[in-house]
DNA sequence: GATAAAATGAAATTCAAATTTAATCAGATA
DNA sequence: TATCTGATTAAATTTGAATTTCATTTTATC
């Protein structure tokens, strides 16, 4: 588990890196806001801890800058604002905690750990009779197992993540296919395809349907 | 959404319902720590309060035994436990935060709401025992599913959309048709003429009417 | 002035043709 | 080998046009 610390008073950043780490966790450490800001775009975390008072960028607008594009990312604040009102405001920032300073370490501990409690449920995804385990890249129909590539597990892994909502054509090449331009291009149905034909499909397990005009959507 | 409050003191209890209540949320309420295991064994709940000292089984205890079965539903501990050690004990036995009496109402309305972030809200329209999910793209009448073609499907959300507002054929064109200039064309009326053949609806169900000269209006 | 028949125009219905979109397949690319 | 492109085929949707039905207005008659 990776956890980024957005934080600058550097005692507080050795004694968070040390502590956590000696958690187990793999630690990532950013001096000011903007720094933290460039770290999250270019790699996913599996948790922030937040300063609120932070040089160039504060923590509660670096809050909000993250959320626009990122919704599920845990964040917590770890701030000496006290007040109830700070507090508010932090959590609609779009923060998950509010922890306050001074603070006890072990709760801090048992506060991520509540982030990453039903984290290893969710590295595996079900759909119908369909499993798909992320961390190890493998997926059972029934207890069948289905062999497929790189795209067509991670197509696979998006219809599921989004079960029951419709993924747009659009939605599934800049997502998927991390394409974030106009571009005209048959792949997305090749790939559905493929996924269709190799997990073999009853006609009562129309677990992926096509919704002409738009896209697709998975459903139990 | 829907919340159990599980807590013996009969005042904080009718504080609480009644101000969650104002906020949008359906409140079942437990006096006693095992009445509270019988409701969460029944039915299920969005969202847990805790309190931790309750008659019959204590909260932590409750806690538990609820996390035996159910990791996700969403448990906040709001209890006069108010030392580190009691925190990271109700944390541990599988809360998801843990809030000290006394509290702020608005922080706990906050904290609650921090859980319902990521729910998927579906998008439902409804125009009397219609039913339109935009977000599954499916059409029920009472629990009868209708097929819509994608333009079938988006004339009856405009029209549900603008309910009790007469939509000319000029506004319908523009919007649903996203034809802007003068044109003479019947397509509006093989579409509604497809709808409610689809729909099949009966005369006392005139959801849609049609006002001569000008368009249609929806209305329950 | 009231009534009924005819005329008018709008909306409903039907249908075949045009268009759009998706599924499938073979082959190019890297 | 995995991914992608382009062509082909198949299917479903959308559309315009023709026809019928219906509501409203006009006109003729008593």
């Amino acid at each position: 588990m990776h956890i980024l610390i957005v934080e600058d008073e550097v005692g507080i950043v050795q004694f968070l890196k040390q502590g956590l780490q000696e958690e187990g966790y793999q630690i990532t450490t950013a001096a000011d806001g903007s720094k933290g800001f460039e770290l999250v775009q270019e790699q996913k975390f599996d948790l922030i801890l937040l300063d609120w008072m932070l040089p160039k960028i504060n923590g509660l607008d670096l809050c909000k800058a993250i959320r626009v594009k990122d919704h599920f990312t845990p964040i917590i604040f770890l701030t000496a604002k006290d007040t109830v009102q700070e507090t508010i405001e932090g959590l609609k920032a779009g923060a998950n905690d509010y922890i306050k300073k001074p603070f006890s370490f072990e709760e801090l501990v048992e506060r991520i750990k509540v982030h990453f409690r039903n984290k290893k449920q969710t590295e595996t995804l079900t759909l119908g009779n369909i499993t798909m385990d992320l961390s190890r890249h493998i997926v059972l129909k029934g207890d069948e197992e289905i062999s497929l590539t790189q795209r067509e597990f991670e197509l696979l892994a998006y219809l599921i993540q989004h079960k029951g909502k419709v993924c747009t054509r659009n939605q599934i090449l800049r997502d998927v296919w991390e394409i974030n331009f106009e571009y005209d291009t048959g792949v997305i149905d090749v790939f559905m395809n493929a996924i269709r034909k190799k997990l073999n499909l009853k006609i009562e397990e129309d677990y992926i349907k096509t919704i002409r005009g738009i896209g697709y959507i998975a459903n139990d």
